[in-house]
DNA sequence: TCAGGAACTGCAACCGGTTGCATGAAACAT
DNA sequence: ATGTTTCATGCAACCGGTTGCAGTTCCTGA
């Protein structure tokens, strides 16, 4: 049906292995000759095929993205960036989900080894110690999480959480709750650490909270119980779900208790109140995920670690603590 | 360095067309033998080369899915779900995100084409015309489109409309706005048609507007402007978007203008008003979808039609018309 | 004038599976 | 005992490219 590289070659009286090059190695042929393929395939609407290219050179041309959870907002816009990137670079992206669940995690990587150069792991739920086993296999960058010797991507959320909570102390917040998220995730870890760090407020941690709006409802009662002004929670879903569930029990944001969530995602600027949140540079870090990829095949395998920036960006949900 | 079949072959003493059997058609193998090269393979940690296969069987178990927009909330839970269930099948899933650009759309149909076995097409906004010709490179499954001879997946817009106008012509709104979508998408041409046959109500039509919450921003002026007491947004980012703007220049929803949306996005059940609106059943159609893609490769390519049908949530972005 | 390259192109093996056909052995019918 | 199936497996060509090697032609410089 479709015309092949034989078609080609015998419809322009060339060897075969001189259209291969004519593609792949367009500097072996001779411009005479490469123009002449060049119009013989336009005409029979050849494209090469990339499975028999794939079996040769053993370069598929396509890698994976596993994400979590592709209905979390946090992820769309890495996984657009990261895909329109790829493309440009003429890869194709398999985007998978896990479901929050490390065992679909792992069969996920297993099925999609043998058909992708490589794979972006982003956020994962994985231990280190399988991430590692499993690098035997097909190379990573792993995105939101510090994995040695591996290329990775971090978005510098404990920075963020930083900001955050000086931004609540400075507002005169002196007891605040960090609402975790999921266990075995490196940003939940990360932000915790930071606010064992903090200084001048006493941080109280609740949690593991689940990563949606869900998760932040539930844990309103155990807040407002707490007796803390100001929250600082896992992402922007379980600050939006809090924010429903204060709201539900009377108590208002900002009035009596400040919100800052994580990620900026679209429905926290269209949340009302407008979410304070620590904006995460999601599109950079799936551009800068696919290139590291790429490298890595390129060279013998230079682990990287790119930090990226994180923001505050403050709106509505954050005011003076009450006296 | 991964395990091949020959390897396998040789481990367990048959020829390599035993082992391909053995996976492929293991009915045509003893069973001593089958459980033999099985443990063999196991234990090498063998998995066939889908490349490899795909050259000769000519299917490459993987589909294409293109989306106008990954970030739109409404396509995730749609790719969520086809995704899983392709996965489920043994299939694997491209994502791509066309950036609502039809050029853009095609050219990646062009280059999908040869590495999936079909392709999901989710709101296309290619003519018909366009697309019936490349149908001829790739069998399609169309979401939220009808074109004539293609298995089709349908969200009955056009039924959802109706429900949220006489909704609000039953709230006693008299003149009523529909913010149309996109030039080309389908959807928002259904619900001018349903628009264009309502009685008892004056609809009148505004648009095109981009289908994001900048284009509802935008639309707030022409909505006041146009005196009208209601009106149906192309979907919940318009709808958000427009209420924002509303609430910018004083006025106020539901008290004022009553708000529908389409889609039922998580932001509009977290909006403040929480937003009345059309939901459509994506997850089921990607399911589906996806089912209607592997059937149509079975036999002659039965062309398929799927209506599913849409709900209004009545939530709290709507009221009783003002006096 | 001739050795030594450089530039092109053809040849053929190979990547890792699949599959139609042939072969051989065992099971069955007559 | 002989002819016919059925079952299990081996053989080898093939899918559509890539690539190391070798051969040819032509150019260069001494």
């Amino acid at each position: 049906m479709a015309a092949t590289i034989r078609d080609v070659a015998r419809a322009s009286g060339v060897h075969v292995s001189t259209v291969s090059r004519t593609f792949s190695a367009p500097h072996l042929v001779n411009s005479e000759t490469r123009n002449r393929v060049l119009a013989v395939a336009e005409d029979l609407g050849y494209r090469p095929n990339r499975a028999a290219r794939a079996l040769t050179t053993g370069r598929t041309h396509n890698i994976g993205l596993i994400v979590a959870d592709i209905s979390n907002p946090f992820f769309p816009p890495l996984i657009k960036a990261a895909q329109a990137h790829a493309r440009a670079r003429d890869y194709h992206v398999f985007v998978a989900d896990t479901d929050e669940d490390p065992l679909v995690e792992e069969e996920l990587i297993h099925t999609l080894a043998k058909q992708v150069d490589g794979v972006l792991l982003c956020s994962p739920r994985l231990s280190n110690r399988v991430i590692e086993r499993l690098h035997a296999d097909v190379p990573f960058v792993v995105v939101n999480r510090r994995v040695k010797g591996m290329p990775t991507i971090l978005m510098d959320i404990g920075q963020g959480a930083r900001l955050a909570i000086e931004h609540l102390a400075g507002l005169g917040h002196r007891r605040i709750a960090l609402l975790s998220g999921p266990t075995g995730s490196w940003t939940s870890g990360e932000m915790c650490a930071a606010a064992a760090a903090a200084e001048g407020v006493e941080v109280v941690i609740m949690g593991p909270n689940a990563p949606t709006e869900r998760g932040g409802l539930a844990a309103a009662a155990e807040v407002i119980g707490s007796g803390v002004t100001g929250v600082l929670a896992y992402n922007d879903l379980v600050a939006i779900g809090l924010i429903e569930g204060l709201y539900e029990r009377g108590v208002r944001v900002p009035g009596e208790i400040s919100v800052v969530g994580v990620d900026d995602i679209v429905s926290g600027r269209l949340n009302r109140p407008k979410l304070t949140t620590v904006a995460m540079p999601t599109a950079a870090a799936g551009r800068m995920a696919v290139d590291l990829l790429l490298h890595s095949f390129g060279d013998g395998a230079t682990p990287t670690l790119a930090t990226l920036e994180t923001s505050l960006v403050v709106r509505e949900s954050t005011g003076e603590a009450q006296k």
